[in-house]
DNA sequence: TTGACAGGCTTAAACGTTAAAGCTAGTGTC
DNA sequence: GACACTAGCTTTAACGTTTAAGCCTGTCAA
């Protein structure tokens, strides 16, 4: 039993193949009558179009692809939400590769995706290797790329970036109007994956401006790199406060990491945010949910998401006009002020 | 710039498109001779197959669809992700859908993946109304579909289950032998999104069977319905604390009920387990990362996605036999006792 | 009466790939 | 020298759609 297609609907109605593509696709000129009928038969017969057929004739396909590093990130996971949403209202689909942290999965992934005939790719955070992205841009001039968290030096992605800079200031900032005088930073990897997100070094900057600004001199004894792992956050912070002086506050460059360190705090019997106050990135669902609720600076992740499908879509229609246009659009990290900087006074528990 | 094609392959190597398409596949018949010529010339123009005519040609997609009615479960990302491994692994694609909660738009997810010649489906959750799946079915005899954690009375679909009812018994035994007298519930929602859940009945049926094994009564004044979310299992909470009798004991539903309740114990100032021990089911990330860690069922997600990987490989190789064969598969899940039930020995921080 | 034109359809050629069937030249067999 | 056989190709017809071009038939203006 083959799926029903143009031809049976055609043959069912003594008119051409043709003329039941139009009507499929809502062409004016077919008459009233001839629609009806088609129109009954394509629901009687329960017709549905091939996509794959449809795309290899008007030589595009049907998907959106998305890369992704790790979908068990919530970061990711909701930006990959929002844009399957949009994705699927203008009629599309999306095709969702996770990477696995590892960038020859990438690769693999955006291969498998160009052989698809993805119609624009969204590539989050740090999940494929910049020469791929450079074979592919040059394989398929005119498919809109989108980088997430990521800064790629082709002229052919529009990045949307969070301005991290910004956000670590304002993140160590807030530490200091809490009071504390020695703050430590848990940074993001400076190799291997993660390493090249937009936001890992930005984070870092604004932490060090903060403390200038402030008149605090900068101790590189009070930075320890993590790999954004609820783990390596955890032996970070033990590390600190195996210090002969250890800091009064510290700055994770994630959540995760965040999260990890709070545990160790709670390992080595000091209160948050008493003996150590503490700020993550990401704002992660779990960074409202446990005690203390930490604070952290919220990424935009919806508006991330959908300005994404947007571009996308902008992209797409304005098609055969060449290549599409770069875009680079920034958005900001907010601070969300909880129980890990504050204590526990009856506002923010 | 067209993307380079088997013809024009042909032409540069003197050779038909068909040579060229045995060289792509790896065909036994090419001399060696002609392979390097034209895998030189493959190289040389970046030739990628286009999946779309290959599809066309041989009558099937090239991706699996899974449908999932919330991506930022925990729960339902981890499946996903070890599924997207396994798909890519046998060279396919995954198409995502998030139904979000909505029954109307996991029908037309379904029909998006109906018309993009899926080779395979996988439907998680309540995501799915079942008459979509059933039209699905007889449009598409060939195409395995696994449902996990939703047994839908149609024959062409494989369950993948967790025996939930055995899952709730071991959960409740566990308060009872933790000393708990009054054990209440906090169910999943009874009617709307969530409700057609295999595990939703069960987990109550399996609590009901441990009190009455225990030679507890069984009490509806300590059944709450929640509807799987934060919130509800917190409102939930709040409700049975301000019973006459208030349970010494819950258990709930899911673990992000579970977390709900939490808060909202620790927000009546009484503690965790010392006042009310706690039980969820899931074990979400987060059950293992807050303070006290959460006791829970562990759902064993990574075998559930590899599971339904594995089925939908099979039936994709067998095919040409006629329809997938139904195959039901049970799995189990184990209790991780953490804190709130055993409190801070030692042992369990 | 002729021609122009428009409405409503059909024809036929693609799109990039695969696969069955056919062809050719060379080798071996008796 | 006729025959079969094989290795290594080519030819050709699809797969299900779309779309440009063409073909009738009827209407209307001049």
């Amino acid at each position: 039993m083959r799926p029903v297609t143009l031809h049976d609907l055609a043959k069912r109605c003594n008119v051409s193949t043709a003329t039941v593509s139009a009507v499929v696709n809502g062409a004016e000129w077919v008459s009233p009558k001839t629609r009806r009928r088609v129109q009954r038969a394509i629901d009687e017969m329960g017709y549905h179009p091939n996509q794959l057929a449809r795309g290899l004739k008007r030589r595009e396909g049907h998907a959106v692809g998305v890369i992704v590093s790790d979908l068990t990130n919530p970061f990711f996971t909701q930006i990959v939400r929002s844009l399957s949403h949009a994705v699927r209202a203008s009629g599309r689909t999306l095709s969702l590769c996770d990477s696995d942290h590892r960038l020859d999965l990438g690769e693999s992934n955006l291969r498998a995706l160009l052989e698809s005939q993805i119609i624009g790719l969204v590539v989050i955070g740090d999940s494929v290797p910049e020469r791929a992205l450079r074979a592919f841009v040059r394989a398929r001039p005119r498919v809109p790329v989108i980088a997430i968290e990521r800064d790629y030096r082709i002229a052919q992605i529009s990045p949307l970036l969070v301005d991290s800079e910004h956000g670590g200031f304002v993140a160590t900032r807030h530490l200091v109007e809490c009071g504390s005088r020695r703050i430590a930073m848990i940074t993001g990897p400076s190799s291997g994956a993660g390493s090249a997100t937009y936001g890992r070094a930005k984070r870092f900057e604004g932490y060090q401006r903060a403390l200038a600004e402030s008149g605090m001199e900068f101790d590189p004894g009070l930075v320890v790199e993590g790999n954004f792992r609820f783990e390596s956050g955890r032996d970070a912070m033990t590390q600190l406060l195996s210090l002969r002086r250890p800091p009064d506050a510290v700055f994770a460059a994630n959540d995760m990491m965040a999260l990890g360190a709070m545990t160790a705090v709670r390992d080595a019997g000091l209160s948050i945010p008493d003996d150590i106050a503490l700020v993550g990135f990401d704002n992660v669902p779990m960074s409202s949910l446990i005690t203390p609720g930490l604070t952290t600076m919220a990424m935009p992740m919806g508006e991330l998401g959908d300005a994404a499908a947007r571009l996308l879509d902008a992209h797409i229609a304005a098609s055969g006009d060449g290549e599409p246009p770069r875009v680079r659009e920034m958005f900001s990290a907010e601070l969300v002020a909880r129980a890990s900087t504050l204590g526990t006074s009856p506002a923010f528990t």
